[in-house]
Parts: C-alpha cells; sequence; structure tokens
DNA sequence: TTCCCGTTCGGACGCTCGTCCGAAGGGAGC
DNA sequence: GCTCCCTTCGGACGAGCGTCCGAACGGGAA
C-alpha cells in the first residue's frame, strides 16, 4: 500500500516539470533524461510513477484537461444565459493559458501523440470541452442565415489555440483586453466598429 | 557539373515524399529511413541530395512556402479593391491547403523545428505572408473602434490554420462553402445572420 | 569502345534512446 | 532496535537513429 499524500504530491510535482519539458522541447524530442534532471529524480526512480514515456504524457494531458473542464464547469454552473456563458467561456479558456502556459501548449501540440486506449480517453474529454462551447453557439445563434455551427465552433477554437503561437504576455496587451477583442471579432466581425458592452 | 534536369526532377520527387511521410508521421517521428522506403531510393544515396535530415526538411518548407506565395501573388496581381482582396487571399489559402494537404500540415507543424539559419529563412517569408494579410486588414479596417490588427491578422490565421485538425474534405462541406463560412464569421461576425454577395 | 564523372548503394560507425534488473535506502509500527 | 515494505537508484541492455565511407554503376562524349 503506498503513502498516499506523499505519491501524490511527488507525482504531481513529475507531471508538472514534465510538463514544462514537454512544452519547451516537444514530445518527442523530450527525454526521459531530461524529465529526471528536471525532477531531480534519477532515471530509473521516475518508473516508479509511470509505465512509459507515453504513459506519462497521457497522464499530464489527463491532468490537465481536468483541471480545465473543472475550471470551465464551475465557472458556468448557474450561469444560463448564452451571450455571459460565451464570455465565460473564453475568458476561462484564455486565462487557463495565461497561468498554464506550458500545459496549454502540451495539450493543443501533443494531443495527437498517444495512442490506442489513451488517445480515445483524451479525445473524449476534448469532445466534452467542444460540446459545451458547441452548445452555447447552438443558443446563441441568430435565426436566419446562421454560419454552419460546426465550422464556426472549430474556427473559435482556433482562434483561441492559436494563440499560444505569437501571444507574448508581456509584451501585447493583456490577457482581459485579449479576450474582449477575440470576442468582438467573433460575435460582431472584424469590420464591424461597433463595441459592446462587456 | 550535375546533370539538372534529372537532379532536379528527382529532388522535387523526393521532397514531394518526404512532405507526405513528414505529415503522416510528424518530423521527428519520422526516419530517413520511411523516406529511403517512400522514394525508392537508398538510405545512403538520399545523402546526394540533402546534407542532413534537418536540411531535408528545411527544402520541404521552403519549397512549399514560395509555392504558397507565388500563388497568392499571381492571384493577387492587380487586384486593389481591399474586400477582393481579402477573399482572393483566402481562398487560395485554402485552396492550397485542399490541394496539397500534406505540405501545409508540414508548413504548420513543423516550422519551428528547423533551427539557425534555415529557421530565419523560414520566418522571414511566413512574416512576408502574414504582412499581406496585415496590409489588406488595414485597408479593411473600419473608421471606428477597429480590432487590434495584430490580433485580427493572427486570429484570422488561427482560424485558417486550424482546419486541418478538422476538416474532412469528403465528409463536410466543399473547401468553397467553407471558404464563404469563414469569410462571413470573420468580418460580419458570427451572430450577424447576413449574407453578402460572394 | 573507352573513359570520365555524376550518381547510387551496402554496410558499418558512434551515439542516444526507453526500459528494466537487482540491490540498497529509510521511515513507520512493533 | 528490529523488521518490513514502499521507495530510490546505479548501471546496463538491445534497439534504432542519423550519418558517412569507399566501391561500384552507367550513360554521354571522344
Amino acid at each position: 500500500m503506498p503513502n498516499r499524500p506523499r505519491y501524490d504530491r511527488k507525482l504531481e510535482m513529475i507531471l508538472q516539470e514534465a510538463s514544462r519539458v514537454f512544452a519547451d522541447k516537444g514530445y518527442h524530442q523530450a527525454t526521459v533524461r531530461d524529465i529526471a534532471r528536471a525532477t531531480g529524480v534519477s532515471l530509473a526512480g521516475l518508473y516508479y510513477y509511470f509505465k512509459s514515456k507515453e504513459d506519462l504524457l497521457f497522464l499530464v494531458l489527463d491532468h490537465s484537461l481536468g483541471r480545465l473542464l473543472s475550471r470551465q464547469r464551475e465557472a458556468l454552473e448557474g450561469v444560463t444565459d448564452p451571450r455571459a456563458r460565451f464570455q465565460i467561456l473564453i475568458r476561462n479558456h484564455l486565462g487557463f493559458f495565461a497561468g498554464n502556459e506550458q500545459e496549454m501548449k502540451v495539450l493543443i501540440r501533443e494531443a495527437a501523440s498517444v495512442s490506442g486506449e489513451m488517445r480515445e480517453r483524451v479525445a473524449d474529454r476534448e469532445r466534452e470541452y467542444a460540446g459545451i462551447l458547441y452548445r452555447i453557439l447552438k443558443d446563441l445563434a441568430p435565426e436566419e442565415n446562421a454560419p454552419d455551427l460546426r465550422v464556426a465552433t472549430f474556427s473559435l477554437f482556433g482562434m483561441l489555440n492559436w494563440v499560444y503561437t505569437w501571444y507574448v504576455p508581456d509584451r501585447h496587451l493583456p490577457v482581459e483586453r485579449l479576450a474582449r477583442e477575440l470576442e468582438q471579432i467573433f460575435l460582431n466581425g472584424y469590420s464591424a466598429g461597433i463595441l459592446d458592452g462587456a
């Protein structure tokens, strides 16, 4: 029987460091030796906490996805207005990105690097996440000439998830303003030229 | 003195196959042996055409970027109306994606996998490409309350470049309709509910 | 036909990778 | 203080990688 609190704390530390290493070098370039160095745990010692490198990536992905999902669910709880839900989702998404840049990067770039059953589990939670946004956009859709829901959902995710490729928190506008810009572009369009209360 | 036509044709064939292999497995997972198998050229024989695996990736990226850029420049030549230029750029971008899925995938995912001088050269041409869109959006901006130009540019690239993660040509709407949907969302917004002539 | 040189390749080199074995460490309960 | 078992680790293993050497091939010019 493992010593749960001790074990769990150390595992979490390993996941955190692994996340940083994976984000910096990419999953396939990163070596288990890199993670040993980053954590201070010996190479062999790491294998007490995961059974393969791929398993470690899965743990990182699942852990991050779980945190992101529960954060969104908490924030959305009790809010029924679609417009408000839309804003909450975007701001939380970008907020999570701002506070957990490495985890978000791994989530976006390496989700396809796990295979088999693990891939299925990650894909399921991703679909769940997309489903939340899909539902909100459905409630928000104009009566006439609404864009294809599927296209709209993925377009918004594209805007949001592309952020990590160019956004530098210190050099560009703060996250809250970025969120408002993105909301405006997506909802009202680039050429609208109107600002609505937010 | 190499036999130019022969040499060039074979190099182009190698770049094409390498592009496919890189798109399928990712640059770091793909092995030079995979490319030997795909091209029918022996492992050692390949090194007559490039001097390292990283050099090969650079050749693939540079070749694809060159084709994409010149295609856009040709299509935009003589067109001055910003709105028309906007539509041309988007349709060509997605059109290139549709006809050269592997190359586009490599361009989007592996551009950061080259280093040093090569990285600089690729980054330069990417900035050039982004500059074209930036300029168009600047001409297209509403007089008041225009969104941040930089944010808008990257948002649009996000929408466009995210497409490869979800779009399946045979299963979803055709590329021309996808282009129109994306144009509408970006210019008029998701909740506009109006279709303008296009 | 002969020769030259651009082209091709078998096979090997050195290195780094993920993984694992067997032994040692160390703290809690008696 | 002893014992037990969860925890840690040095060091090695086999596999696969990118790269390169030196020899052979073959088609066009003479």
